[in-house]
DNA sequence: TTCGATGCTTGACAATTATCAAGTGGTAGC
DNA sequence: GCTACCACTTGATAATTGTCAAGCATCGAA
């Protein structure tokens, strides 16, 4: 499973915002140290409680950040390349509040936490940046928790459709991004309550098939979902 | 209500964690700009959606940060001194997701934005700080969705409480942080439900008088509430 | 091909939570 | 004192969501 680090991945990390206008020689410091990974699906790569080894980068593939509590498990996002995931972690030196499997075969870069604490100590283009991605992942949150308190399974799953959609080219059709089963636990509800909540929004104008979705009249919906820019719009 | 900076506000705030470390001259600079004013209770600060102009810092009182969708509000968390809030729109540019409302008689430091953002491109240790911050935000943010989709109501009251006494210094009697409709939006819920929740709990030894809790069996309530530090602690 | 596993759906039912309406008690202001 | 208001509670009811069980379809392995 283990393979060495190839230089090839050292351009897209590279161009990450969070390495991008940091120092050469610390961004060599941190890739000296880091190495490469390729995992099957459904691999856990983290699980919550643990010490935060390594920083996380997806170069490929997919990554669920979930946690469970008295036998109930929920997810709580998902990751898509390029990015990091467990920043905050790693940089406070806390444990992991979330475990992380692979959806997908995935490409990982492992970095290791005690580099990217000593780099961030040394290099402020590298603090700063950190900055920006942590500013994200807060807000991000914050948006997901506005979600759930202020609207109930039928309206998320709504707005969620509308997300997706204008992820897709804001077409009348497009795919569901992930399997049912995971899209429910992400909007926090059970498999038969988002089964059932497809068929809600069927007077709306939503058609189902497998994970193919179409929506028929889109002003409907979104008269329905009251889409809002600080709880749905990925930027700002 | 618009009184010039005194200075007897300056050890304070240059205590905190934010300020500790950086450079005399930089926190010169900040607080140069800085002015602070008294807020009677129940006082809109800030409205969600509205640009960040000022990074906030609460030196003594209360302040609720809310959000409202479709008629529909929510209190997402409590402000207490000494500390900022909004420190992640400020930085970002952005505009803020939450609404933030005085609870009672508060003390609050306006630094322009602007000005935060400069000083945070020049100082490295300022930039560090904020990282600690902001990765203490997003992991409070990250434990509160966690105890949201994963807990019931009677869950989350009976692990707000243990939480509550803790804070209180372990003692078997001790007074609610809120306001119980208050407490009742923090926790996701209803005030009738909150006030059936209490009810529930009195099996697991939880008396309430008004604000005043008694927890006559600590170990029951425990063992009901599964307490997890991944989810209650503030450290970690 | 058959088998078993898994994801999804559906129905029946139960638990949880919200809504609406009414009532209590306290408190601030007149 | 009284009155109006507000937080809180309680009961009745409804909406939402979850649980359990069964069935169907798909897929991959034997």
């Amino acid at each position: 499973m283990h393979i060495g680090f190839s230089e090839s991945d050292y351009p897209d990390i590279r161009g990450l915002e969070l390495f991008h206008r940091m120092e050469d020689e610390q961004f060599q410091q941190l890739m000296r140290g880091a190495y490469v990974q390729n995992f099957p699906p459904q691999i856990e790569l983290i699980t919550e409680g643990d010490p935060s080894d390594f920083l996380h980068i997806l170069v490929s593939g997919a990554v669920d950040l979930f946690s469970e509590w008295n036998g109930r498990e929920t997810s709580l996002t998902t990751v898509r390349p390029i990015s990091t995931f467990i920043l905050a972690a790693t940089i406070k030196d806390a444990p992991y509040l979330m475990s992380a499997r692979t959806l997908e075969k995935s490409r990982i870069v492992l970095v290791p936490s005690q580099d990217v604490r000593k780099v961030f100590d040394n290099d402020g283009h590298f603090a700063r940046a950190i900055v920006g991605e942590l500013a994200n992942c807060y807000r991000a949150t914050v948006k997901a928790q506005k979600d759930i308190k202020l609207r109930t399974s039928l309206e998320r799953l709504a707005n969620y459709l509308l997300r997706q959609q204008k992820r897709c080219g804001d077409v009348p059709e497009f795919e569901l991004g992930f399997e049912k089963k995971r899209l429910a636990s992400l909007l926090g509800m059970t498999p038969e309550n988002l089964s059932r909540a497809f068929k809600g929004l069927q007077p709306y104008g939503v058609r189902v098939n497998g994970n193919h979705i179409i929506i028929t009249d889109r002003d409907d919906l979104t008269k329905f979902a009251k889409p809002n820019r600080l709880i749905d719009d990925y930027l700002s």
